[in-house]
This record gives C-alpha cells, structure tokens and sequence, in this order.
RNA sequence: GGCGGCAUAGCCAAGUGGCUAAGGCGACGGUCUGCAAAACCGUUAUUCUCCGGUUCGAAUCCGGAUGCCGCCUCCA
C-alpha cells in the first residue's frame, strides 16, 4: 500500500508521488506574528508535526519549511500602539510561539524563515510577474490582475463570476478588478519601508509564502498545508503568484486542517472564548492534548471542552498506566539471559507476532490520508493485549516474557514516536499528572499523604473501617487510592 | 447571494459498495481484592438524520428534504 492524501486542488485522495525520489518538500504557512498562539494553531502545529514525523517515519528524506510572518497590518498597528518597532512585536511572538511549539511537543521544522528575511526575493518575483503582464503598478502599489491568471480559482473551486457575485469585496478604485490583490503596498507615513523599484512600501501578505517556498523547495514541491481557512484567499493568491511567473505547477498536494471549536462554538477574539496554547497546557499535559486532537481526522473540526480534554486525560492515563507496569515489569527481568525470537513457544510467539503486527496495521492507517484516529485504535488494541498478556504471566518473569515485552515497549514507543506521544518516563507522567489536577482543584497533597500515612497503620492493626472510612473521604475528593504488597499509590480522576 | 463540508451507540470517533459497523470515554455484570483501584473477560448501534432511487448487495453511490458548520473580510 501507498500512501494517499486528500488534495485539496483535486477534491479527493491521491496517491502520494514525491516529485524526487525519496525526497518530500513540505511548506506549511506559519504564524502571522502580532499576538500569543491559540489552540487553533496548536491544532495545525500538531497535525503538520505528525505528517512530517510519518514522512521520515517512512523513510523520505523530508525538508519541512515553516515562515513566520513579521510584517503585516496587524503587527504594524500594534507597533504603533506600543510606541514601538515592528520587530519588537514579531520577535516577541515568535519567541513565545516557539515556546509554546517546544511545550506541545513539535518537532522543529528544517527551515522557519521570516518575511523580513526575504524582500529581495519578493521584489524579483513581483518584477518577473510585471514583465509578464500579470500585474500591474498604481501609486506605488503593486497588483495582481486575477483576470489574466487563467486558472485563478482552481484551488478554491470557484470562478471569478462567483466570487464578484459575492460582491463583498472592498471598494478600491485603484483596483482593475475587485478581486486583484496587492503584492506590494506603498507605505504610509510612520508605517515600516523598504526600497524599491515602485518607491517606499512593504510587501503584501501572499508574496512572502511564494517567495520562500521557492528559495528552501524549489519552484515545484511537494506538498502545501495549513489551515482550511487559507484555502481563499491566501493559498489561492500563492498559486497565481507562483505559478503566474514560473509556469509551473507550485505544489503537487494541498492539504487543510479543520479547525477547533470551543465548547461548540466557533473560537474568536469577538466571542471572548480564545484559548491559548500556555493556558491548555497548564490544565493538561501536551500529550493528553495531542491525543486529543488526534483521536479524530484532521480534516473534522474538533470540539475542545473541559469535557473532551478530561476524557482524552482518561485514555491517556490508559497508555501510561500500561506503559508504567511494562517497565516494572522489566526492572526484574535484569537477570534472565537474552533470547531470540525463534525460541519462543507457541503463547508468546503469539503476542510477539501480533505486537509484530502492529506497526504493518498502524502504516496501512496512516497511509489512508494520516489516519491518526484508526491508528491509535490500533495502538489500544496493543495495549490491551500486552495487558492481557502481563495479566497472566505477572507471577513468572521469564527470559521469553521478558523478550516479548521488550519487545512490545520497543513497538509501541517506535509508534508513539510518530504521534509525539508516549515520550514521558510513566512515573515522571503520572506525578506531574497528579501534580496538575492537584493544583486545578485545590487539593492539598500533603494532606493526602498525611491521610494515606493514618490509613497504613489502620490496615496493619485490621481497622477495616477506619481504612474505608479514609479511602471513602479521599474518595470525595476525587482521590482515588491503590494498594499494592509494598506501597500505596493515589491518583486523582 | 456564491462555494464547500458534516449528520454513525449515552457521549467522542473510525469506517466511503459485499465477510462480525474500529477504537476511546461512560454504564452494567463477572474475575481479582480485607474492601477498593488497575487490569482482564462479557454486555452496551440488526443499524448508520429522514424520504426516494441505482444495484444481486449501500452507512458507503445518485436525487431530494431537514438540521448543523465553515469559507467568500484578518484568521490555523
């Protein structure tokens, strides 16, 4: 099996065919730097990260470019609200973006190159697009004629007679057409320059993706994601700008996120229900919301609630709980021999051959257009069967038992590498999970411990009810205890 | 007004022509346990919003209805 992608410029899924053998080149538009990141954008980093950790997964050699856009209204006017440079504001922002990209667990693309970085590129390109009568100059500004770019719309699936139906499109009388757009404006007073051949402006927010996407890939690359939102206009714009001057195809795949709505409703500045990545991740470890978002197919919208975060907790803790009693189960398998494979009898040939099985099930999921949720199915079913597994051979670590399990920790870690999941050591998870929820609700751990301490010397004296009646209050509380031969372990649900 | 998407169990969510409709959460019953917890085993959708059609056969394709959502303006 291939793997196939839903392309957007053709509506449906397609085998993937990267246009050099064993090479992927990957752009995917990045922040527009004027203000802390949202969960939405948590949503598209962590969609990205794992197609670009499954590309290399599969063997492709990947160069994954992901900008930052440093110059743009929205910067400037905040610039100018704070009595300060644009790159105060863009440098911040980018910092805290890459922090928060840190925190989620996003591996660091190859190339993230800034707007700024490239004005000389975007002066070449939009002189190319003037020689060849795609654009046109009016007062220092300079357009895009959409009229004269013949596929204009093919990525968005509309025609132009569509779009001015619509009709709701700004009043520019500078424009020849509506729908043109700029790929350089003059600047205003007190507004940030450069030089060039049409005199003092900045860039337009499209020219910047054709221009770098070229520089680090090529005129041709593979694949181009973001959000669905930038289907029309900005992708849309790249495509003419790109293609307007090269003549060839920009990006064979187009790919699109769905977004993130919050407690089913859409999440805007205007409803006051925006939820940044250093919020969520003070309420749930990053892993818990990769899993979450990555339990239904990136093309859904999600729906981010208290709710489905708290149940996403709960099928992660499942992992780690799994995880937690594999490596126990390992520390006492120190003194058995190493064996291979072929000594295995019948019982553990059985699970070592379904753990075996695993990654061939989890590739043939993803391969079906990155189909995170299937494959993590799969990853349950593993653990379930490891489950079942230790279940039974739990009094008798044996050098086979041993072999398997290594072996099933080995798999499942190689496939949580792929979703940037199952990374923690499961004690460091579960103390910063108890940690957390501690925190949240205001539950004071010594107390707990206190209280586990008075329960240990009722059940040495046989005081059943005094035990209960503790359990039962911690219980309330939502602390939830597990006696083991050795110790008492807590944990809050 | 134009373009597009979605509708699957109590909830979330895979499945896009044919063998038993994944998986998670929840619930219930059992095993284990001093009692619990975790884990395991079992049960929890004869049916995929509704109405027509195509087909030997449809959750899956086509037409229609209803409902929800997105884009068309900055947006991941």
């Amino acid at each position: 099996m291939a793997l196939r992608i839903f392309n957007t410029l053709a509506g449906r899924k397609e085998v993937f065919k990267p246009t050099r053998e064993g090479k992927v080149g990957l752009y995917v538009c990045g922040i527009t730097a004027y203000d802390v990141c949202h969960v939405g954008h948590a949503r598209s980093a962590v969609v990205f990260d794992v197609m670009a950790r499954y590309l290399r997964y599969l063997g492709y050699d990947l160069t994954f470019v992901k900008n930052f856009t440093d110059v743009e209204d929205k910067i400037i006017n905040k610039a100018k609200a704070e009595h300060t440079d644009i790159f105060e504001i863009s440098d911040r922002y980018i910092k805290a973006h890459d922090e928060d990209m840190a925190a989620l667990g996003i591996a660091k693309p190859t190339v993230t190159p800034r707007a700024t970085e490239h004005i000389d590129g975007m002066i070449e390109l939009i002189e190319k697009l003037l020689a060849k009568g795609l654009a046109y100059v009016v007062d220092g500004d300079v357009f895009f004629s959409v009229e004269r770019f013949k596929d204009y719309g093919k990525l968005s699936g509309r025609s132009l007679e569509d779009m001015l139906a619509g009709a709701r499109v700004d009043v520019n009388e500078k424009k020849q057409n509506p729908l043109d757009f700029a790929l350089w404006k003059a600047s205003k007073e007190g507004e940030p320059w450069w030089e060039s051949p049409w005199g003092h402006g900045r860039p337009g927010w499209h020219i910047e993706c054709s221009v770098m996407s070229q520089k680090f890939l090529g005129e041709t690359f593979d694949i181009h994601g973001g959000g669905e939102d930038l289907i029309f206009p900005h992708h849309e714009n790249e495509i003419a700008q790109s293609e307007g001057a090269t003549g060839k195809p920009m990006a064979h795949y187009w790919l699109h996120n769905g977004f993130v709505k919050i407690n089913n409703e859409k999440m805007s500045k205007s409803l006051g229900n925006v939820c940044t990545i250093s919020e969520m991740l003070k309420n749930y470890h990053a892993e818990v919301i990769r899993l979450f978002m990555l339990q239904s197919h990136y093309r859904s919208p999600v729906d981010f609630s208290d709710k489905s975060l708290s149940e996403a907790r709960t099928g992660m803790g499942r992992f780690y709980t799994t995880l937690k009693a594999m490596k126990d189960f390992l520390v006492s398998c120190e003194a058995h021999a190493e064996i291979t494979a072929d000594m295995l009898s019948e019982k553990h040939r059985n699970v070592f051959e379904q753990l075996e099985a695993l990654p061939v099930k989890f590739v043939e999921a993803m391969d079906d257009d990155f189909n995170t949720a299937r494959g993590i199915g799969h990853i349950f079913d593993g653990v379930r069967l490891i489950n079942a597994y230790m279940a039974e051979s739990r009094c008798f670590p044996k050098a086979e038992t041993c072999f398997v399990l290594r072996f099933s920790w080995k798999k499942i870690r190689e496939l949580g590498m792929v979703l940037g999941l199952f990374m923690e050591d499961p004690d460091v998870y579960f103390k910063q999970d108890n940690d957390r929820e501690a925190r949240k609700r205001g539950i004071n751990i010594a107390e707990i411990e206190h209280l586990i301490k008075q329960r240990r010397e009722a059940r040495w004296a046989k005081d059943w009810g005094r035990a209960d009646e503790i359990r039962q209050r911690l219980a309330e509380k939502g602390v939830v205890l597990k006696d083991t031969p050795t110790e008492t372990t807590w944990k809050i649900v």
